[in-house]
RNA sequence: CGCGGGGUGGAGCAGUUGGCAGCUCGUUGGGCUCAUAACCCAAAGGUCGUAAGUUCGAGUCUUACCCCCGCAACCA
């Protein structure tokens, strides 16, 4: 049976350039969604940009420009990137489009109508200088524990998160003006009634999740679920479906995951498909989420619960394929320290394929990892051109070579050939990237060391028919590498495929033609 | 008792259910000449942070302790 896959990349905020962290994050999903379309399953691979969100508005402000403007540019900042990168969304959108906020204006509804969403009115801060209320992370207090000036959200220095009493002398960050408290009206999402659900399914379903979303997830649900605002008081948003909300906006989470769904939807209405496959229990979708550790709760409980929350049979997500932080240089990414360094600067410079094997093979599957540019161009010239590259180009180039000849395939090869499919691809499945990579490398290790095992350069002078096997059975790997790569590395993968002129991808053994002039070879990888 | 992540051959790491300590690089010696001075073979090198415990058996489980990193903001 065909299996539907539904695959959710994290979306990048639009308030900044896509640094490595995130590419690292990231990739995942991307070495999902090429893995299961070799296997033949009905594949979604969708993301987008989030336009919305306070940071965004704030950055405006100060930069003079409305926060579309900002918005516009990062989204197509954050494609060119992503596409550099290789990356192979269905869709990658925004949520600034109309049909994002006009479909989760209509889940929003839905979840209203059934009762999960619902009316609380609260003193919160208000400035009368600026004449708004003002959210936790515009207003500033003294910490009532320490004594330390810290924004309200959190105490910077002593971490004590304040009370609503503790407002009440706070000032506006933006006027400096003494806030006063007042009430305000808004809208929740009651998480604590999911909170059954959501223990229940996590118990049944988190085999596969990476331990960090299991953790952070039973942290949650050990304190209890506690109820989410989901409006707020800003003007750049998506709008609330509810009367007496004209002047609010929607929580920039809520909107956003739900973006998954808004995206698929907008993907399958062009392909003239059914959306629900991927997302509708009676077609047994398999759904994984793709993001770094500190978005594990907003899909393994907030998006879940939403789901619950419209009643109509959405399947829950399946895996949580939630990465580690990635550091630069043994330094956590800042951009105070200068090494946030935009993801597409480094890809430009490197190309996509060096960049993305480092990242699988040596990034923050499992915990902290560190980016240098040392081990970068180690394992570039290395593991990638002196073993990999170098196989393919010694094999298609021996000299004097003009065609692939016909001959016999190695009967150990071919199975060696056929065990790396097999677990590759149960590594891919089990979200154990770094080892399928290294299963991967095995094989092209394995090459080379056939290789010199029959001496091809003194076959050909004393066996022609031998050499011929040999030179067959390394192209016949070679074409299947460019299977088993495929998910890691698409671009070097799709230069073996115009040398070897093969058509198909997919996952399972294949043999190039012989007779097959060989041309316009050039090596597969460039030494930096 | 604030929270979290780590301590494995010279460096960087892997070790999923406890069962002979692995990988890449580097070092040393050898082989080869098809190939982007790439490839292959062999060797040296670790009392797995410390101490105790459970066990026939612990890098892996339990307890205590030591050391390193992140936890203001931009930021995944």
């Amino acid at each position: 049976m065909e299996r539907n896959i539904l695959i959710g990349g994290a979306w990048p905020y639009a308030n900044s350039d896509l640094h490595l962290g995130h590419i690292a994050g990231l990739i995942s999903g991307d070495i999902l969604a090429r893995y299961f379309r070799l296997q033949g399953c009905n594949v979604m691979f969708v993301s987008g940009t989030d336009c919305h969100g306070t940071p965004i508005t704030e950055r405006a402000k100060r930069e003079k420009k409305s926060p579309k403007d900002i918005a516009t540019y990062y989204d197509k900042r954050d494609r060119e990137t992503l596409e550099k990168f290789d990356f192979s969304y269905d869709l990658y959108t925004n949520t600034d489009t109309d049909f994002h906020k006009q479909e989760v204006m209509k889940m929003f509804k839905k979840i209203y109508d059934n009762g999960y969403i619902y009316e609380k009115i609260e003193p919160q801060a208000y400035c009368n200088h600026c004449q708004k209320f003002l959210s936790d992370r515009e207003l500033e207090i003294t910490c009532p524990k320490c004594g330390q000036t810290t924004k309200a959200e959190q105490c910077d220095n002593c971490q004590y998160v304040p009370t609503i009493e503790d407002l009440k002398d706070g000032v506006c960050l933006e006027c400096k003006e003494k806030v006063v408290l007042k009430d305000n009206k808004n809208l929740y999402l009651a998480l604590s009634k999911f909170q059954k659900d959501i223990e229940e399914y996590v118990t049944k379903n988190n085999t596969l999740w990476r331990v960090n979303a299991k953790n952070e997830t039973s942290k949650y649900l050990k304190q209890g679920l506690v109820d989410r605002a989901v409006t707020r008081d800003l003007d750049w948003g998506v709008d609330i479906p509810v009367a007496g909300y004209e002047s609010k906006k929607m929580y920039v989470w809520i909107e956003a995951v739900l973006g998954y769904i808004t995206a698929t939807m907008k993907k399958c209405e062009e392909l003239g498909k059914n959306w629900e496959e991927f997302w509708k229990e009676e077609y047994h979708p398999t759904i994984f989420m793709v993001h770094g550790k500190d978005n594990i709760v907003f899909h393994s409980i907030i998006f879940n619960s939403l789901l619950l929350a419209m009643k109509e049979n959405y399947h829950l997500v399946n895996t949580i394929v939630s990465s580690e932080y990635l550091n630069i240089n043994d330094e956590k990414i800042s951009k105070s320290k200068g090494n946030g360094i935009p993801a597409i600067e480094l890809v430009e410079k490197y190309g996509p394929d060096a960049l993305r094997f480092y990242l699988i093979n040596n990034g923050p599957e499992k915990k902290d990892a560190n980016f240098t540019i040392d081990v970068l161009i180690a394992t570039n010239n290395g593991e990638l051109l002196n073993k990999f590259g170098n196989l393919v180009n010694r094999t298609l180039k021996f000299k004097e070579l003009e065609e692939i000849p016909e001959g016999k395939l190695d009967e150990n090869i071919k199975q060696k050939i056929e065990e790396t499919y097999k677990l590759v691809g149960k590594n891919i499945e089990n979200l154990e990237f770094k080892q399928a990579t290294d299963i991967a490398m095995e094989l092209v290790e394995t090459a080379n060391k056939y290789y010199d095992e029959q001496k091809p350069w003194i076959q050909k002078k004393e066996n022609l028919q031998e050499f011929n096997n040999t030179i067959f059975t390394c192209s016949v790997i070679i074409a299947n590498l460019a299977n088993i790569f495929e998910p890691f590395m698409p671009s070097a993968c799709t230069k073996i495929r115009k040398y070897l002129n093969i058509q198909e991808k997919n996952w399972k053994l294949i043999e190039p033609a012989t007779g097959l002039k060989l041309e316009n070879i050039e090596p597969l990888f460039t030494r930096i």
